[in-house]
DNA sequence: AGCACGCCGACT
DNA sequence: GTCGGCGTGCTC
């Protein structure tokens, strides 16, 4: 039999099939999806089987599998199929997606050992009787010396692929003795013993809760390791490592069980529509716009238990920065340890337990982010995707897929419904309804038959601002007086971190700048450091003016930190927790934050956009944005889309229980429509409007897109590239499509690189993908000239 | 990608 | 004469 391989070599010339003969004693393990250890050249690497034939085509003398990886195929071939598919969509090497499919872990390490090659060889002091890594080496003489041994053939080359991935043990001490024999090892114990008494005395009494687990026994008993150690010496106990699951959801338990609810008439009409799509196997894309508070999730966790009890298993995508704490609670309270939770605040070994949970079909419910759009589940019964107007579901590094259309081949693969969820729907989705290609049901009442908050707009050009900077509005400060009077809390949202974002010469107008990225540096106090926001640069804050040496430099611009610093001034005892990455780069910082909010520990949450999304806090009645014009005027198409969005999500955190919530809204905009639409909470109107503005501007949903990008160190270079790939591309469309560009990006220098793009706007160009594809094999060439050519299908972010 | 082969100029 | 620089081509 033969096995059709990828090799793991991210190349253009080896992005094809490679085929090898198995061998006979590994026939029975090797199935399509399998991670092998191929011959490839001289090396040794990975690849995955992607299909198994009797015959090949191949004229040469196929080489032989060498070993399976894994015990079970990590991948299922679904999921090869789906890579295939991908592959020919979105620009990238089919490795790189099989890849991507995976918990990080699991791709191989790859090293190259010396090795001695006779006895003698292994007695000089060179080796020291073990093989040494290559790549590690960079002693001239060393290198010299290796040289010379594999030239005198007293040492040869050994490709080693490893396995990062490591399953996590725990230690467990079980008993070897009888209770009577432990009985008489207490009473020849010394009276200062204290803590082996205490371990004896635990067995005597808890005989049958052993074997018990290293942590149980030093949390539970307050024992250390050296004690355990002596009682394994002594024979007391037996120390077995056995494999655990790391537990992501550690602290999660212990969740008071969830109140079965009762849902309204919009959301029953809803739920029967999915329903019956789950029941009839049909793959059916369902839109669910529901204005913020209609309960959508209500109607997911319903359908997810139609799916459930259908014998079917279910998928569920949130936005990485939804993810909350309080999410999951909720999915787990209902599903309890069926579910598995994948996002980026887990470690990489709990990602890789979670992902083995679900290969191992121990997982029913599986609640992600994006790339847990590729999960090995089994018999999808129902996929849903929250808040499905996120760019998040785009993955902005390659490969560029989109968790959307995914989910959109994994339904139609398993025949099962996807329910897109949004307050406020993309203009791709929402057109695709209008359309009649995804079926539209709409949440229009709040589940609580509470009114949706009163949304006011502060003119930042004639207002009264309180203390002495120009960012807090005295009517926005006084509604925060009332409300803590009241003992209610405020959802404060601040698009920008730090303290303030840029530093300017009075005397001579400088800026500083980072010196690798063309954007300024910004003012963090916390870390006492200019950052920039972009590659992580950071340098001491000037005294002087780097430029003319005066003194009279001021930073300008509102960062989080500021706004934090001037609520404490006007706001004297409120308590303020901060909310932007900065304070939740630690792990668990922040479930330990919205805990610490949700138990009204602090009056006001102050946060840039993360916590514009699915946050519920009762007692929450006033949401403010400090300023909501942070993203209205960047040069993307859907700059407007993502300001109104933004602004309807935040302002529906206000009022979300029984008490009335207020939401203020502050802009230099009052009269942009994307700002008083989202005063209004109107997504139809505004579904209305922009979707001419896109028609008139000959933008998506009415055209596709794809955007090319150059970068270079030197400016020239990436420019003249995307010229050339322009030309490339006008002398093989047809004049019905529309290239822009190229143009330098908007941050036209990001870590020394300058980055030029073309945007291709059409309707139907059938020969298209085939250049592109053609642009992207060149680019490997262009590589070698140090540039970089990045394909981007459907960009979420042209900048 | 990464490795070998092969050709050319610079050194023990 | 050999060492090591990089261009070229191949990997089942």
């Amino acid at each position: 039999m033969i096995a059709q391989v990828i090799v793991d070599v991210a190349a253009k010339q080896t992005d094809r099939i490679f085929e090898y003969h198995i061998p006979a004693e590994l026939e029975k393990d090797v199935k399509i999806g399998s991670r092998m250890i191929v011959p490839f050249g001289r090396r040794k690497v990975q690849g995955f089987v992607v299909g198994i034939e009797e015959k090949s085509q191949f004229k040469g003398k196929l080489k032989d599998l060498l070993v399976t990886v894994d015990e079970m195929p990590p991948l299922t071939p679904e999921l090869i199929k789906l890579s295939e598919n991908l592959a020919q969509n979105i620009f990238s090497y089919r490795i790189t997606i099989l890849q991507a499919m995976l918990p990080w872990v699991m791709r191989a390490g790859y090293r190259k050992l010396l090795v001695p090659a006779n006895e003698k060889a292994k007695q000089i002091p060179f080796f020291q009787g073990d093989p040494v890594d290559l790549s590690k080496m960079t002693d001239l003489k060393q290198i010299k010396k290796a040289h010379q041994l594999l030239k005198s053939d007293d040492a040869k080359i050994e490709y080693v692929v490893e396995n990062r991935a490591k399953e996590k043990k725990e230690n467990q001490y079980e008993l070897t003795l009888d209770s009577a024999e432990y009985t008489k090892i207490y009473n020849t114990l010394r009276q200062n013993a204290v803590k082996q008494k205490q371990l004896i005395m635990d067995i005597i009494e808890n005989k049958d809760d052993y074997p018990k687990s290293q942590s149980s026994l030093i949390k539970g008993l307050g024992l250390s390791t050296a004690s355990l150690n002596s009682a394994v010496e002594k024979g007391w106990l037996k120390r077995k490592a056995v494999e655990v699951y790391r537990n992501p959801l550690a602290g999660f338990e212990d969740e008071e069980k969830p109140v079965p609810v009762t849902l309204n008439d919009e959301q029953q009409t809803a739920l029967n529509q999915i329903n019956k799509a789950i029941d009839q196997h049909k793959a059916e894309t369902f839109l669910l716009e529901g204005i913020t508070g209609s309960g959508k999730t209500e109607v997911y966790l319903h359908a997810i238990g139609q799916a459930l009890a259908q014998g079917r298993n279910a998928l569920m995508l949130v936005p990485e920065i939804s993810l909350t704490p309080q999410m999951v609670k909720q999915v787990k309270a209902r599903f309890g340890d069926k579910v598995a939770v994948l996002h980026s605040a887990l470690s990489e070994g709990e990602k890789y337990d979670e992902w083995r949970r679900i290969r191992r079909g121990e997982i029913q419910v599986v609640v992600g982010a994006r790339s847990a759009v590729f999960v090995p589940l089994d018999n999808i019964g129902l996929i849903v995707i929250d808040e499905e107007h996120e760019s998040s579901y785009k993955q902005e590094t390659n490969p560029r897929y989109n968790a959307k259309n995914v989910a959109i081949w994994r339904s139609k693969y398993h025949h099962c419904p996807l329910v897109l969820g949004s307050a406020t729907p993309s203009l791709g989705s929402r057109a695709r309804a209008q359309k009649d290609i995804y079926h539209l049901l709409r949440l229009t009442k709040r589940a609580n038959h509470k009114k949706l908050p009163k949304v006011n707009l502060i003119d930042l050009k004639h207002v009264q601002f309180a203390g002495g900077q120009f960012d807090l509005s005295v009517e926005l400060v006084d509604a925060i007086k009332k409300r803590l009077e009241k003992k209610e809390q405020v959802i404060l949202m601040l698009n920008r971190r730090g303290f303030a974002n840029f530093m300017l010469c009075r005397e001579c107008g400088f800026v500083l700048k980072c010196p690798n990225c063309d954007v300024s540096l910004n003012l963090h106090k916390d870390t006492n450091s200019m950052q920039c926001h972009y590659c992580g640069h950071t340098e001491p804050i000037p005294t002087h003016c780097p430029n003319c040496q005066s003194s009279k430099i001021r930073f300008l611009g509102t960062g989080t930190q500021k706004v934090q610093e001037e609520l404490d001034e006007l706001l004297p005892g409120a308590r303020i927790l901060r909310m932007d990455v900065d304070t939740t780069r630690r792990k668990g910082s922040y479930k330990r934050i919205l805990d610490s909010f949700g138990n009204h520990e602090a009056d006001i949450l102050l946060g840039t956009q993360m916590i514009a999304k699915g946050l519920d806090f009762p007692n929450v009645t006033l949401v403010g944005v400090i300023n909501a014009d942070t993203g209205l005027w960047l040069s993307d198409y859907n700059a407007s889309e993502k300001t109104f969005e933004l602004l309807t999500q935040v302002a529906g955190r206000a009022g979300r229980a029984d008490k009335e919530g207020e939401v203020l809204i502050q802009t230099y905009n009052p009269e942009h429509y994307a700002i008083q639409l989202a005063q209004t909470q109107d997504y139809e109107r505004f579904y209305g409007y922009e979707m001419h503005m896109r028609h008139v501007g000959n933008y998506p949903p009415y055209f596709y897109t794809v955007l090319i990008s150059v970068a270079a160190k030197k400016e020239q270079n990436a420019a003249r590239e995307a010229f050339k790939i322009k030309r490339y591309l006008l002398q093989h469309l047809n004049n019905q499509v529309i290239i822009l560009g190229p143009s330098p990006s908007a941050i036209s220098r990001v870590k020394n690189q300058y980055y030029y793009q073309i945007l291709v706007k059409y309707k139907k160009e059938p020969n298209l993908n085939k250049l592109l594809h053609h642009v992207q094999d060149s680019a490997q060439e262009a590589k070698k000239y140090g540039l970089s050519i990045f394909i981007d299908n459907e960009p979420e972010r042209i900048m």
